[in-house]
DNA sequence: GGGTTGCATGTTCACGTCAACATGCGATGC
DNA sequence: GCATCGCATGTTGACGTGAACATGCAACCC
């Protein structure tokens, strides 16, 4: 049978299946279990009979149906993923190095978003997760609306958790944050600036709550004084109106922003404002967005390396699923890239 | 049985399965049948037993097997998303509507990265695909790939082609490029300027021609002189290293950047140069990124509506899932939004 | 009151795959 | 020459679900 005979027969009874193992067998005169072991790629199968299965697979463009062998083997091939909107640049970037990393390793990644970061949203989140054909889940969400929820993650199913913390529930791959954050301090207190202000992240963020820390430690270990900390959200609107409210203070000569895109708001404000940088004000990012660069002046920010965060919760995942392993936790580091945006103060 | 019991039932024999249709039906007296339409939610079961089963169902912590009931039905209620990169703001800015547009339909999220865009790569991909568990695909691929390769989909799987253009063999859902490359032409013509330069994306992106032939166009009936054609990759690098050639000749007083990443590496070129924004020269992008209100000066752009396009290709492909009806392409419109990059020449 | 209708519920079986076990046959050992 | 082994291949059944069909029972009609 052709493969266009064969969808003609189904097309005629209504049905859109594609050809079975059975059919593939039949067209190669072999069992279907030959047709399996071809198609597992044994070993144990003779190879002048392997090629007449691949032949016949050719000719009638078999597929292996996934849900049958998921449904025979328990196994999902896929790996969920729990993210709140794309829209941030680090979200994005660990998204993208997670597909990828999981399709070398031949898992498929499915997503699953939450809209609105709330308890209800989450709960239907993990709700939908438990009826979706996964093996293990990887989470970039901030986990204290794990802790704080009674929803239930499907038992037994292993989880990596990303960029944030999850008691020791789970395993955590993050960013080394306090790392970072102290990297960016320091480099602006080695260029003798007095102190340095902080314009976080939301203070329910952990990623934003540990860079916050951090700065504030690695300023009391220089014995400068603490600035009151600046509360933004992440974007760029909200780093404009705080940089606005510090370019008011000629005291202020370094701000160290929690994301770049906080920092691209702040640099904005000083350009409003006519307050040169790095002339008088001098400005650090975090993420080294790949924009950031271009900012004017060229921002200095602290790098982080998305790719190997995704790369690693994907192992990390991976490992639990097929070895039963438990992961432990583990940090990526941070660098800091010096550009423009710094200079010692007048 | 208790859940506890259940699982440690199946933690002795080494399986990790879950209960199934059979052990609710059994803890609540009744036939699997009766579980499978209290599950699938239809009204044809007394009040009364619908309860006691869905009793069962919470003690035991039953979950539907998706792997099972699509091997019955057919259908996977998934859907694949084939893409490059995320690194770019539209693609991601879409897929995350088209994955809460998804969510809302009831279909889950298969994401397929293709991280190099050559054939063989895309064929891969497609392979992929074809074993993956998806009812239909959304493509967000430059189509010429489609076109050149001998990659074959899988027949009968309903497709539908995001910012593309896809001949006539799949629908298309895009946004309005033409529309919006005119729409900045026009803006800085009616400024006064006399012509207007762009630096456009890489040849064979689709998107990219579109905005450089509507460009070109709006040029010629205005009765404009129509410059050379920059030509860069999307990245603010590539528009900042264009940026630094425009800024040399001092004829050019209007750029028209076919996005704002290329468009933020101009403003660079120009305060590297000296050339004042828009004193001296004026800037458009397209997009409208979330960043770019902050960029300085705070750029004049085309807004595009990413969530549109993402609930329209969604819509579209499920529609062709469920009654089998081809969609139609559509075209979602854009808007100018000016902001302080633009004025007219000196 | 016999037949019909409507509704809740049960029984059977097939979806496509693959593990486990069975078969068959040539080669090898003593 | 007979037992044994290795290897390619075949047969059987189960994974969990839901469509199709079957059953059983109460209400209703003329």
């Amino acid at each position: 049978m052709t493969m266009a005979e064969h969808r003609a027969t189904h097309a005629a009874n209504g049905r859109r299946r594609g050809p079975s193992m059975a059919d593939v067998a039949r067209e190669a005169g072999v069992s279907g279990q030959t047709v399996s072991r071809v198609s597992n790629g044994r070993d144990n199968v003779d190879p002048e009979t392997r090629d007449r299965v691949l032949e016949a697979m050719r000719s009638l463009g078999y597929r292996p149906n996934s849900a049958a062998r998921a449904l025979r083997s328990g196994r999902f091939h896929s790996i969920g993923v729990i993210m709140f909107t794309l829209s941030s640049f680090g979200n994005m970037r660990t998204l993208d190095a997670i597909a990828v990393a999981a399709a070398d390793a031949g898992y498929s990644i499915n997503l699953i978003p939450v809209p609105h970061p709330t308890q209800g949203e989450v709960s239907v989140a993990f709700d939908r997760l438990s009826e979706e054909a996964v093996d293990g889940v990887i989470i970039i969400i901030e986990a204290h609306l794990l802790d704080e929820s009674d929803v239930v993650l499907p038992p037994e199913l292993p989880v990596v958790v990303v960029d944030s913390t999850a008691g020791d529930r789970y395993p955590v791959v993050d960013t080394d944050q306090a790392h970072g954050a102290r990297l960016a301090t320091e480099h602006l207190l080695s260029l003798d600036h007095r102190t340095v202000w902080h314009v976080a992240g939301p203070e329910r963020s952990y990623s934003a709550t540990h860079r916050r820390e951090a700065w504030e430690a690695t300023l009391r270990a220089h014995g400068a004084e603490v600035p009151p900390v600046l509360v933004g959200d992440w974007s760029s609107e909200s780093g404009h109106e705080l940089g606005l409210r510090l370019a008011r203070d000629p005291s202020v000569t370094a701000i160290f922003a929690a994301n770049d895109q906080m920092a691209l708001g702040v640099l904005r404000a000083m350009h409003e404002t006519g307050r040169a940088v790095p002339g008088e004000v001098s400005v650090v990012g975090f993420d080294d967005m790949e924009e950031s660069r271009s900012f004017w002046p060229p921002l200095t920010t602290v790098r982080q390396f998305f790719d190997e965060v995704g790369r690693r919760s994907v192992e990390a995942l991976i490992g639990e699923v097929e070895s039963g392993s438990v992961a432990t936790s583990t940090l990526v580091a941070t660098e800091l890239v010096v550009r423009c945006s710094t200079a010692p103060p007048a």
